[in-house]
DNA sequence: ATATATTTTTAGTCAAGACTAAAAATAGGG
DNA sequence: CCCTATTTTTAGTCTTGACTAAAAATATAT
């Protein structure tokens, strides 16, 4: 049985594990949970204890197969509550993360399943990301980045990279939302901002927003 | 903010509270949370030093206001999450306990009260135990004990009063559940046992059984 | 290749919340 | 009223998961 604290480090492991670098840094992994490399270096040797991660020391943490299964489904709960939260109980998508913080380390596979199943199976939470299922795998996302289209080019807002109610509020303010028509009108060299279309107006955002906004055509 | 700890620490008070008792002994409160004396003695400062508990050495302990709003609001929820398990998540009664005692402590009022909302604003869990409100409160119960009508009289199935799951199977196997119609039919002085005619057929019920049932008129 | 900077681990502490064993207080029976 | 049984508290430990400071390993730059 993995406890709180511990499932919360198989989470930053497996969500940093999957930027590309194959072990992640205890740095990278203190930074993310907003401890200590100290702290981590710590839990890391249980982990490994418990078979969920590999663990040499000074060359970083990847997770085992178990781990990897462990941390999928605190990633699915977290998300299911999400849209739990959304659909049924009137959050909006900046006020759902930290209850979702909570209730994703609720053990019970009956619930998991049938909150699944009362949702009708969702593939995406909130904010786009995509649902693990009960063996932890889901479909590759095609969606694409708003930097690599080209002008012109048309496509319905399917992912937002950051959730952080700050960012997500930034949005409401700027009528954007999940499932919107959004138009590339024109790239500005000098800063990289994206002048875009929305479905009210025509706007101008800066590459850290356009960094965060991914399409599907 | 209170822990997770403490907040069973309240619970437990507040359940011994109601059975009479002005000032609950350390040892019963242990007894409740399978816990130690030596062990309630520590936690039972801290929840004084928090106002949440009156604690006078070798006399035991009560709420104060803010204690016992405070567990009331745990009760609240764990009933809640009861409710939204059988309702929604095809649970049955005696499934819901365990994970409505993780589900409790979740710490979001805008969630229990959306919550409440969604279900209808139920004022009984799934064994007929009252929802308090958000102030704590909640309608007197009317429902008698089998043991307490005459022979003869008729009921609805309102509360059971121990809702262990052992006790819910056995009620299952007879084919009783709340909501039901029950009829005393006779009392057995050798060893207080009733005959009752329930929906589908007459049983005979121990004491013991009869003493957690309670009907409405 | 060596010196320096950065990263990571180790060693030592701390707080929360549990426990056991011993001491102190209270309650009951004669 | 006192002696004993019971209850409750205190003292001392343990485990988990955090931290700081120091030591060790690795990476980088000249
Ligand atoms: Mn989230
Ligand atoms: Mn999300
Ligand atoms: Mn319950
Ligand atoms: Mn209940």
């Amino acid at each position: 049985m993995t406890t709180l604290s511990e499932e919360n480090y198989l989470k930053a492991i497996y969500h940093l594990g999957k930027q590309g670098a194959v072990a992640v840094s205890t740095n990278a992994i203190a930074e993310k949970i907003e401890s200590k490399a100290s702290s981590v270096t710590d839990m890391v040797k249980k982990l490994a204890d418990k078979n969920l991660a590999h663990y040499i020391k000074y060359q970083g943490v990847s997770l085992t197969n178990d781990g990897r299964l462990a941390a999928a489904l605190v990633v699915r709960k977290h998300r299911l509550w999400e849209v739990f939260l959304v659909e049924n109980l009137n959050f909006s998508w900046d006020e759902v993360h930290d209850v979702a913080e909570q209730l994703e380390h609720i053990k019970s596979l009956k619930l998991v399943n049938e909150l699944d199943a009362f949702l009708g199976f969702p593939t995406h939470d909130p904010h786009g990301d995509p649902i693990p299922d009960k063996d932890g795998n889901y479909a590759p996302t095609k969606s694409i980045n708003i930097l690599e289209l080209e002008v012109g080019s048309e496509g319905v807002l399917a992912l937002v990279k950051d959730s952080s109610d700050v960012f997500l509020k930034y949005l409401n303010k700027n009528n954007l939302a999940l499932g919107d028509v959004i138009k590339v009108l024109e790239f500005e060299p000098f800063d990289d901002s994206v002048t875009i279309q929305t479905k009210t107006k025509e706007i101008i955002i800066s590459k850290e927003v356009a960094k965060n906004l991914y399409l599907s055509q």
